[in-house]
RNA sequence: GGGCCGGUAGCUCAGUUGGUUAGAGCACACCCUUGAUAAGGGUGGGGUCGAAAGUUCGAGUCUUUCUCGGCCCA
């Protein structure tokens, strides 16, 4: 006897899997056998699933998140492909935009060129170069995660076809009516005569005017106040001319002062916040006043106060708005509100229907809207307003302050905010937010708390601004009669303008005569031309118009949008009303929201903190598919932590998985075998491959819900644990001594080799989604004629696999082998025995147990050389292990007292 | 500052409508094995469920406050 005579495991699987080498090659193979193409044929006529890609940025590396993102889309996709669909992923950029702008910018101070002296079409060509470099670093960056998708077709919002198709969807709110011409303040530079992005903006100090001024209160539901004066600061006496209401916190406790210094206010009553008195008394220089009564903001409710220019007709209505930006850090906590001066200023009066209207225009100077004022710049209009102020009598005080103040980063001029015209879409005029409320109920959401999260966001939105005043993006194609002041909505033109662009792109528009655009049915000197551009989320918001329903291989609605949950306020925002707006109805079926990527703490990563781990050092150091393992085992609905000790473990579960392939290929020496289920007697196989069976079963059952349900890390955990318990540390353990040392042509040898096959095909598949090298790597191995796994469809069992009696009848069976191993361990620990093969059990079991026992071998389930079973009165189980008696067996290692009755 | 979401063993996750001593795998410790071998098996330790208060016969689960973290907004 010698080993010769003994089936040891022989495979060419490799324990070490060298990730990082082998991936590449792999990605290698897939491009040979030009996988896309082949999934696309394999399941042509196929129920269609279409996962819509959000476009990232054409801009930057790839981090953790784009990472996650990618790599969650493609397990998805993978298992409806798996699952029988035609599971089609097109991947996208979103070009234009601001960041790009700035990089272009940047590029052209080093080398010392100034943008104004660049044609806007040349400018835009390089942004658009820019774009594409981007696109091309990551796409290989994608490709290497294990991404399967039509990467030689992808889309962008740059391409012809979607500049003209942007186009397209903007005449339809065009024509609609709901698009229209409105105001908002913007950061503007009277010097460069343009609006400044929040980046392109640096503070410094800059010393302002200040003023306390009153408003007379007109009425108000709190009787005493009528006839007071709010006294309001601010260090922008200029937008004094332009003020529509006022601001105070229904939080803040609130006094009337009554004045009795000699002046302008003597005898007459203020109103101011509580906690401000002592600041406001010091800096005015108050001396005689007497509180007359303290009250609760929320009291200020309806009230209505006078402009302090009433008297020279600014005799509109101020009304008094409860606002949390007002606090107690400065002034009186009540805030002058000019709603084409300032974003808060803007919201607040928007909510409560003021609009803002064009006070000045872009040189600085005040427009025709402002009464005394037109004409004046607005830098020169503070002692004006001042002197006015005075004139009036409604000056408290005035003085001067330095302060932190944006300013220009190129001309380091002060900036200020500037209602521009601009052009929204209304929510209102053709009931945009009824109809994308309404979407979203049609609309699953993994996880289902992300539709309160869009559904509130659109219940309070105000209407959406689709104009900037930039030049790297889809020119807003619209003309103004410069008589009528109408807008000239055509479908024709728009459709002359898509055809143009489809051609040659929207570059044209900044160079070509105006009359090409608008064709012969308009004059081109009748009508201005628009110079701003769309904003990019209506770029992006349009995706499904010109790759959804463009394309002749995808649908429309998609059956899915995936991205981090900050989307809600994004894409799948602009999306939703983008298509409720053109066709009534969402663009997605369902939408998959995930966390963000954080450290091992949960904190956020950032360079400062230090705790940044890029998917390039992941991909050098485990490969991707540790990665995917770390994406598919992590509750994507909450954040998602990642650091290298989080790696490690994952690292660790990825080779007791490899190793429980290498068990089963060692075993069937790489010669697999594809089993007709339907031909199994399963009542011919021993009872621990029936229960397998069963066991393989189910998990089937819970694989399928969880995968439809997208709960990947429930779905994870659950192959692994199988791995680990199921398999590693019991089916394959104690099935060893019949793969080792049974003759190869034995029936319950080949039972077992039956079973390893069919565990072998279900394993593959099941991880296949989730270890896409891994999986291909063992699939090359053994099959001869397909190309790859993730052609391959998922297993379906019969339903004769499944048996509750004999499962249950197992669950017990494994109790007693649990009290088995802890008497073993006891004789172990004492130094009597080593292996377990060195026992011999005696068990006693409760005659209850002896139908469940009698046909039971518990040496061969406890790996024993012995085991004798007694039944008794008793109900508890007990087991006591004994040192077996006799020799060893040379083959199969079981001590008996007489010759081997297997190998003698 | 506001809105929303979250905090269960070292890690990744389970914990049904409130109901026994809060579970699993990994990691860890110890032991065994050397015929899955840079593998494999066994046993074991480990949690005041973010904190406090409340409702209840009973709270990881419900309420409030606080705290820490994340996203969005300002």
């Amino acid at each position: 006897m010698n080993k010769s005579q003994i089936n040891l495991p022989k495979t060419a699987f490799s324990m070490k899997a060298n990730l990082p080498i082998r991936e590449p090659e792999i990605l290698e193979y897939w491009k040979k056998i030009d996988l896309y193409k082949e999934l696309r044929n394999s399941s042509r006529g196929n129920e269609k699933f279409v996962l819509h890609d959000g476009p990232p940025y054409a801009n930057g590396n790839i981090h953790m998140g784009t990472a996650l993102n990618k790599i969650l889309k493609d397990i998805i996709v993978k298992f409806h492909q798996m699952d029988g669909k035609d599971s089609i992923y097109v991947p996208g950029w979103d070009c234009h935009g601001l960041p790009i702008e700035w990089k272009i910018e940047e590029q052209y101070k080093k080398n010392k060129k100034n943008k104004n002296e660049v044609p806007i079409v040349e400018f835009r060509k390089e942004c658009r170069t820019f774009a594409e470099k981007w696109i091309e670093v990551h796409k290989s960056q994608f490709k290497r995660l294990g991404v399967v998708g039509d990467w030689e077709n992808y889309y962008s919002t740059m391409s012809f076809d979607a500049e003209a198709q942007i186009v397209r969807e903007l005449g339809k709110f065009l024509k609609e009516g709901s698009l229209y011409r409105g105001f908002k303040p913007v950061l503007w530079s009277t010097v460069e005569k343009t609006a400044l992005a929040d980046a392109e903006v640096e503070y410094q100090d800059h010393k302002s005017d200040t003023i306390y001024t009153s408003f007379k209160v007109k009425s108000s539901d709190l009787k005493e106040l009528i006839g007071s004066e709010i006294v309001i600061w601010t260090t922008t006496p200029w937008t004094i001319p332009a003020n529509k209401a006022l601001a105070f916190n229904e939080a803040l406790d609130y006094v009337i002062l009554d004045l009795n210094d000699d002046g302008d206010f003597k005898s007459r009553k203020i109103v101011i916040a509580d906690a401000l008195l002592e600041s406001v008394v010091k800096e005015c220089e108050l001396k005689n006043y007497k509180k007359i009564l303290t009250f609760k903001g929320k009291e200020f409710k309806n009230t209505i106060c006078n402009h302090p220019f009433l008297s020279l007709g600014y005799n509109h209505d101020i009304p008094m708005l409860e606002a949390r930006f007002v606090t107690t850090e400065q002034g009186t906590g009540i805030v002058h509100c000019a709603p084409s001066h300032g974003p808060d200023d803007f919201n607040l009066c928007l909510n409560n229907g003021i609009k803002a209207i064009e006070t000045v225009d872009g040189d600085g100077k005040y427009t025709n809207n402002v009464k005394l004022f037109e004409g004046i710049h607005i830098f020169k209009a503070n002692s004006i307003v001042i002197e006015k102020l005075k004139e009036q009598r409604n000056l408290l005080f005035n003085g001067q302050l330095v302060h932190s103040y944006p300013h220009s980063w190129r001309s380091k001029a002060p900036l200020v905010h500037r209602a521009t015209p601009q052009w929204f879409i209304s929510m209102e005029s053709h009931k945009l937010r009824n109809k994308a409320l309404k979407a979203i109920n049609e609309t699953t959401f993994y996880p289902s708390k992300g539709k309160e999260r869009l559904k509130s966001m659109i219940e309070t939105r105000p209407d959406w601004c689709v104009s900037r005043q930039r030049v790297w993006g889809v020119p807003l194609p619209i003309f103004v009669n410069k008589q009528t002041k109408e807008i000239l909505a055509d479908d024709e033109v728009i459709e002359n303008i898509a055809s143009i662009y489809e051609k040659e792109g929207s570059d044209c528009w900044f160079s070509d005569d105006p009359q090409r655009f608008l064709g012969k049915k308009y004059k081109a000197e009748e009508y201005e031309k628009l110079s701003d551009i769309v904003e990019v989320w209506f770029d992006s918001g349009s995706t499904h118009s010109f790759v959804l329903e463009k394309r002749e291989d995808l649908k429309w609605p998609a059956s899915m949008y995936l991205e981090g949950s900050d989307q809600h306020r994004g894409w799948f925002h602009s999306s939703l009303l983008e298509s409720c707006g053109t066709r009534g109805r969402a663009p997605f079926e369902s939408i998959l929201s995930h966390g963000f990527v954080v450290d091992g703490k949960g904190l956020k990563m950032s360079k400062s903190l230090g705790n940044v781990i890029a998917p390039e050092d992941i991909l050098k150091k485990y490969g991707a598919d540790i990665l995917r393992i770390w994406v598919a085992s992590s509750n994507y609905s909450e954040d998602l932590r990642i650091d290298y000790s989080i790696l490690d473990q994952h690292a660790d579960s990825y080779r007791k998985i490899r190793n429980t392939f290498r068990y089963l290929l060692g075993n069937i020496n790489d010669n697999f075998e594809k089993i007709n289920f339907d031909k199994i007697n399963i009542n011919e196989l021993p009872e621990l491959e029936q229960f397998m069976l069963h066991k393989i079963y189910t998990l089937n059952i819970n694989f399928k819900n969880y995968f439809k349900n997208y709960d990947f890390h429930n779905l994870y955990k659950e192959l692994l644990n199988f791995c680990t318990v199921d398999l590693s540390a019991f089916y394959f353990d104690i099935r060893k001594d019949n793969l080792y040392c049974d003759p190869i042509e034995s029936k319950k040898r080949k039972s077992t080799i039956l079973l390893l096959n069919i565990i072998l095909n279900s394993l593959l598949k099941w991880f296949a989604p989730i270890l896409s090298f891994t999986t291909e790597e063992i699939y090359r191995l053994l099959s001869k004629e397909n190309k790859s796994i993730h052609l391959e469809k998922f297993l379906e069992f019969p339903s004769n696999f499944k048996n509750e009696k004999l499962n249950n009848k197992w669950i017990e069976l494994i109790k007693i082998r649990n009290i088995c191993n802890i008497s073993i361990e006891e004789k172990r620990a004492s130094k009597e025995i080593g292996s377990s093969l060195e026992a011999d059990l005696k068990i006693e079991i409760g005659e209850k147990l002896k139908e469940t026992t009698h046909n039971i071998d518990f040496s061969e389930l406890c790996i024993t050389s012995k085991a004798e079973v007694v039944y008794s009165d008793k109900n508890e189980i007990t087991a006591v292990t004994n040192k077996a008696k006799g020799s060893k067996c040379p083959v199969c290692w079981k001590i008996n007292e007489v010759s081997c009755p297997r190998h003698s």
